[in-house]
DNA sequence: ATCTTTTATCGTATATTTACGATGAACGAT
DNA sequence: ATCGTTCATCGTAAATATACGATAAAAGAT
């Protein structure tokens, strides 16, 4: 019958899950495109090409920056937003590992 | 001023983040390398292994069927589950896809 | 000093997610 | 036909996510 279930989630299983879940918003997916293909990253830039209030944006952005993705520099009284490229290559590099085994059916 | 906001999101965008979203949750990451590194793929041999009662493992495997990572096959009273290895591909390129850039700062 | 611009945060409403017990449906065994 | 097993679904409570307007904070410009 099996009444155990003292397992937990390893911190690896959660850290990712977080990754993914900071990902699991369009809104989310389009600012990594657009942070990685422009020449400007102020939050302005973003909130004009984006079908979403400011604060709004300001919010993705923060959820993107818990997790790490990007960072954001102060730059007077804008801030300009990049990905931060070694926590995507970490990710997609745990992402790979999930990925590429094979089903048992 | 851009008042313009007509922009909407892309059906790749939202598709990747729905398949993010699929993979936000620690016991949907480990429902996946379960099902990876286990010859049985029965549900019960699932909950066996998880934290959570069965309605709840039940629930996340729909959310993993929903977008397609995993299949359920009817076997008696019995439903063996297992990855859509075609599925986890495409989601790994599209997701390498987002990763494989360069930051702007 | 005041004003404008830029962004973050607060407050809040609504929707979605997560979790569980209870119940139902499908099937094999008796 | 009834029973036990296996899994999905229902109903529901609590937590989290999403969105926006309003407001605050920080900095440059006048």
């Amino acid at each position: 019958m099996a009444i155990s279930k003292k397992e937990e989630f390893t911190q690896e299983e959660i850290w990712l899950a977080d990754v993914a879940k900071s990902l699991s918003h369009p809104a989310r997916i389009k600012i990594l495109k657009m942070l990685n293909e422009m020449n400007s990253c102020m939050v302005g830039s973003l909130v004009d090409k984006l079908p979403l209030a400011q604060a709004t944006v300001s919010q993705h952005l923060k959820e993107l920056k818990r997790v790490g993705l990007i960072n954001g520099e102060i730059d007077g009284p804008k801030v300009c937003y990049c990905v931060n490229t070694k926590a995507l290559a970490k990710a997609k590099s745990a992402l790979d590992k999930l990925f590429n085994k094979i089903g048992c059916c």
